[in-house]
DNA sequence: CTGAAAGCGCTTACAG
DNA sequence: CTGAAAGCGCTTACAG
């Protein structure tokens, strides 16, 4: 069983290899017939290129790298499912590569990532799409990359998030709503810019609906179930305790629940607990948390697919002189309401 | 700023090429002098062997491609850590493939990735690990593969497993020397070999402790958090009540614990309930859930050393003719307690 | 519309 | 211990 090389096809179907390579990647300047000889070729040596001679050719490997740094599982698989969908899509495999946003030789680190593994392009997640000096880093380079679920950096690169700001306005206008007024509210991580955009939703709601900001139902989380733990046991010892909590994600509303639960104050009726992100655990606890659900695999799809759009076409834009618009897409948060909200009691 | 190549360095080096590709290899009959000569030259190019052309030339990816079906986000990162750990230990890359078991053109599936990425080896996780027409399918077309957390198909094949029935056995031996004699039990999905394995553990202790097996305490359910809410409504509401609930992974138990909360019965008061496979949801739901973990990332990562290993000496072992063993092991279990367990009352 | 030549950056097999 | 030649399976210029 003899390997099946374009030399095999070539010459089952008598033609130049050349001519193999063309009708292989689509060129034009083949005749229909020249070309249906050659797909019936393909066929009957059941005939798959090598996508490593085509890479050493092309100075290219058809690898994307994914970088990502986040406490939540389920919202890593939610990113890895939307870039391999981009990437099969394409003929292109993913490399996954986790590390962490605050180690020393992050730079260091991912120049020996690009090195070593020759990618074509990075995606950055939250939060390395919100580093400024990764992003400059990789301009410099010249290394294409597209990111997800950030703030906006510039004009000229691929970016696609959710309003993060408007749903946290919506969740909070919900409890506002449900008649509560003292609502505390624990923030994410200071890298990431959800965490930011987050604080700013729930203030406007506050502001447009006349109730005074309270720098005392505020806490500083890291968007881990330990910090949000952490936030909650400052928050549900307040006196006046608050009759609600916002949690920027949904593991620190976990933790905020737990403890109440601990604490055995009834969750809705004692108070009312509102999370972020719509992970797993928002239905799999008791009461299932009211949150905000991401279209997270769909930006993650969306922004790897431009961004291997931009680099096949890397080369045609330069003769077509053809510049085509950097994706910038804001997609829409959706609340999702469940056991843990409700009316205070009076 | 021209690209670095084994050309510039052996030039800079005053050597042929394929000395510096004898000292990147780390091949022997080299002098001290020369190979000082070519390191040298290395770090003052800092030069980077290209992979792609290594590949090209022996007819390698160096890319090993990971297999998974799974319900447990907290578990595929796991798994896909431990992988990661062992490939970059190798130079190697890890290539994540979702997919699901029972589709019907699964072996298609696996056939076509391993034409189109030419991946130099598969680890298979659970349930592919216990699929036995693709493990048949893949000796057949001498794939390397490792099998990570199966039960024992032959005695030529790469695996590493934890003791799932040893675990199972001291969950419920825990529950029975804390005063339960009708503990009910969820299965796992019947396609992975844990499934029955966390059974027979189950039933071993019952035996071994004179306590009679009930059938009707025992429900059918795949690892869902969905499966284990449907059991955990049949159980609660047998006639007598079984005073414990030991569910075959967290997710199910999680959503007897769920359940149980909503039906007004205390856990543990009224009813004790454990889970198995210590995921985080098992300490974020109140009370904690009582559990087994496993080592799931060191599982992982033995396996795809050894397959690794075995892709890397597959060369020498022919000209050596010495015969390595293949890596069958089985790691230690461990329980965790938590205040989902406690005494029955009386 | 088609093809012969050279090359991508490495390694293998052979010679010395 | 070292190197010149040929080759891995494709693509990029260039010619016709």
């Amino acid at each position: 069983m003899k390997k099946i090389t374009i030399n095999s096809v070539a010459s089952y179907a008598g033609v130049s290899k050349k001519t193999v390579s063309r009708v292989l990647n689509n060129e034009p300047n083949v005749s229909d017939a020249t070309r249906e000889k050659v797909l019936k070729a393909f066929k009957e040596l059941d005939y798959t290129p090598n996508p490593i001679a085509r890479g050493l050719a092309r100075n290219r490997s058809f690898i994307i790298g994914c970088l990502y740094d986040n406490p939540s599982k389920s919202y890593i698989t939610r990113l890895q499912s939307g870039a391999l969908a981009a990437c099969h899509e394409h003929g292109f495999n993913l490399l996954i590569h986790p590390c962490e946003l605050r180690a020393e030789a992050l730079l260091e680190n991912i120049e020996q990532l690009l090195q070593t593994s020759r990618l074509d392009g990075l995606v950055l997640t939250p939060p390395f799409s919100d580093h400024a000096e990764l992003v400059a880093f990789l301009r410099k380079k010249g290394v294409p990359f597209a990111r997800v679920a950030s703030v906006k950096l510039d004009d000229d690169s691929i970016s696609v998030r959710s309003n993060d700001e408007q749903g946290a306005f919506e969740i909070t206008e919900l409890l506002i709503n449900m008649g509560h007024k003292d609502i505390a509210f624990i923030k994410g991580h200071p890298d990431h810019s959800a965490t930011e955009q987050r604080f700013n939703g729930y203030r406007r709601a506050l502001k447009q609906h006349g109730i005074e900001y309270q720098e005392r139902l505020v806490e500083e989380g890291n968007f881990s179930y330990h910090s949000g733990a952490d936030s909650a046991r400052t928050i549900l010892h307040l006196n006046p305790r608050p009759t609600a909590v916002f949690a920027s994600n949904d593991y620190m509303a976990a933790a905020a629940l737990k403890l109440a639960t601990q604490m055995n104050l009834k969750v809705p009726d004692d108070i009312s607990i509102a999370g972020f992100d719509n992970a797993p655990i928002a239905r799999h606890i008791w009461p299932g948390l009211t949150t905000i659900a991401q279209p997270v695999e769909e930006m993650t799809r969306l922004a790897v697919d431009h961004l291997i759009e931009q680099i096949n076409h890397a080369t045609d834009e330069q003769q077509e002189g053809e510049q085509r618009q950097p994706l910038q897409l804001t997609l829409e948060a959706e609340l999702i309401t469940r056991e843990s909200t409700a009316a205070p009691k009076a």
